[in-house]
DNA sequence: TAGTTATATTGCAATATTACAATAAACTTT
DNA sequence: AAAGTTTATTGTAATATTGCAATATAACTA
């Protein structure tokens, strides 16, 4: 054992579970922020930035480029990665349904 | 190496990758929905609802109690689990945020 | 073309996660 | 008290993640 048994939930919920494990690092939570304040999108300053070594950082980003949270275009001989708003979108939508649908039933509970 | 380089991020950085990667798991995912829907906080009709052994699912829940996410109050022999909502709050304000400056800056890259 | 720069891949070690059977702990009911 | 119910813990196996050095790949520059 010790694989998570994907098969046995919806599509939505292995897909908010992958996009929250995305982000469930803090060097990738330090990306994304990065690539936020940056705004015009960086390449691998990220490297210069973080306390991590190239190919770990190059890790980071390959995982948020699956997740579909970022996203990267080749220019030149550098690539510029920025963040992919679907992505953000999705987790915006579900934590705001959450908190709303919680809010609404008034946590009668515990 | 292996472990999580947590000492070089910022708190808030480590807080919301804990947040989230206590989500990132499509059964903790299913556990939070059910929660939500059974409204009235129930204990481990859980186990009956996910396809996983009880062991298991205790676990899961104990990950989301730890992330805050979650909290349990013992009634008779059983434990009433429920949402708790300053977790929600947190991820609907992060990603509410972050959604909110990327349409500002109107994701102009790539 | 040789050298430089930017990024990805490979291989590996350390550690963490996922899952479960078996068992323990704590309370309830009979 | 004995039996049942509910949840947690322990131990263990399988797998995944994290991190990096070394190396490869690709494009640009001189």
């Amino acid at each position: 054992m010790g694989a998570t048994k994907t098969i046995h939930f919806t599509a939505e919920q292995n897909t908010l579970a992958t996009l929250s494990k995305a982000i469930g690092h803090p060097a990738r939570v330090a990306i994304i922020e990065y690539l936020l304040k940056v705004n015009t999108c960086i390449c691998s300053d990220i490297v210069e930035e973080l306390p991590l070594a190239q190919p770990t950082i190059s890790q980071h980003l390959k995982e948020l480029k699956n997740a579909g949270l970022i996203k990267g275009n080749v220019e030149g001989n550098a690539i510029c990665y920025c963040i992919e708003e679907a992505g953000i979108e999705k987790l915006k939508n579900y934590f705001a349904d959450l908190a709303n649908t919680l809010a609404i039933q008034k946590n009668q509970c515990c």
